[in-house]
DNA sequence: TGTTGATTGACAGTATACTGACGATCTAGG
DNA sequence: CCTAGATCGTCAGTATACTGTCAATCAACA
């Protein structure tokens, strides 16, 4: 029986890739991203740090690299840049001096809250050009692939496990 | 009539958004990309690079830059680390003093041949949780999504455009 | 022909992203 | 109490990715 012919290489083969469609489609969303918000001097991942120390004050930074899936390295300059805008500031555990916990200042809570209809625009345009029940679609398969290879990436999401020792009595 | 109540400020809003699932399964992409080659010592970047100017010989670095979807400015270092490693070589054009053409060497083609079927493996990995049925439905639509965005990326693909002056007589 | 404008590759600067290592610190076990 | 192991923030090193700029070069036009 004959044995299957190697792939062809052709670029053909490389954008019908899973791999190269999400890397194409990443720049496209942080291009988008950027657009929308350049008003504002923040980046996605600012934005998402801050949403996640809104919802979580006093987080540090290794569990904060797990609440929103980041490498706990990237996160030392996000943390560094973000207390420089004076949007976060960093405060010493007073039971543990290894740990600096975050907090929102008020600039930075105030700069969420408008930046926020700029984010909602630019999420709507990069799901634009689909057929709003295509949107859905591609939502929830998204949705499942990235949960169901969420042990494949270096730094898996730990939404729960991270938030145990914050004030839910855990 | 009432309006519309501002968004929550949630992680779980985060979480479903678009811009996040995309750097999320992107991400997750690299991960499995580099676990799958990491005895080639080549990244996903370099790949595709490599697969271009093996389909396109001769080729410079503006129209490289068009045919995979890369800013110019990185693709400098990367072609840099290719040409390091010997997979590539860059020769002056003798007709315009401006452009260096790239061409793969032995040892870039040879790569080549046997890196691709843990780029295969690599590619089938990411979509593997998804049935059979859903994988072609995500391709699909990412596929979709991503040429109607071509413009909205800084650095749109140009797949055709590139090779108008490559041997196909304009 | 001579100047204008576009293109090419290169560079500096910023911002993710990951690997691996390190000292300081905390925790558990003996 | 005291040491072994784990954890915390940090740092050095590498690799995308983008913005903006520059000199060299080329093409087009007056």
């Amino acid at each position: 029986m004959p044995s299957k012919p190697p792939p062809p290489i052709t670029m053909e083969a490389v954008y019908a890739a899973p791999g190269y469609l999400f890397r194409r489609m990443q720049q496209i969303a942080v291009s988008i991203f950027m657009e929308e918000c350049k008003r504002f001097d923040l980046t996605p991942v600012q934005y998402a740090a801050l949403i996640a120390i809104h919802t979580h004050p006093g987080i540090d930074a290794t569990r904060l690299s797990a609440v929103i899936a980041f490498d706990r390295s990237t996160l030392g300059s996000v943390i560094e840049r973000l207390e420089a805008k004076d949007y976060i500031e960093r405060k010493p555990a007073p039971e543990d001096k290894r740990i600096k916990l975050l907090y929102l200042t008020k600039s930075g809570a105030a700069i969420l809250r408008e930046i926020i209809p700029a984010v909602e625009r630019a999420q709507a345009r990069m799901l634009e050009p689909l057929k709003p029940a295509d949107r859905k679609t591609l939502m929830g398969l998204l949705v499942q692939l990235v949960d169901l290879n969420n042990e494949a990436s270096r730094v898996p999401l730990r939404a729960e496990d991270a938030l145990e020792h914050l004030g839910k009595g855990g």
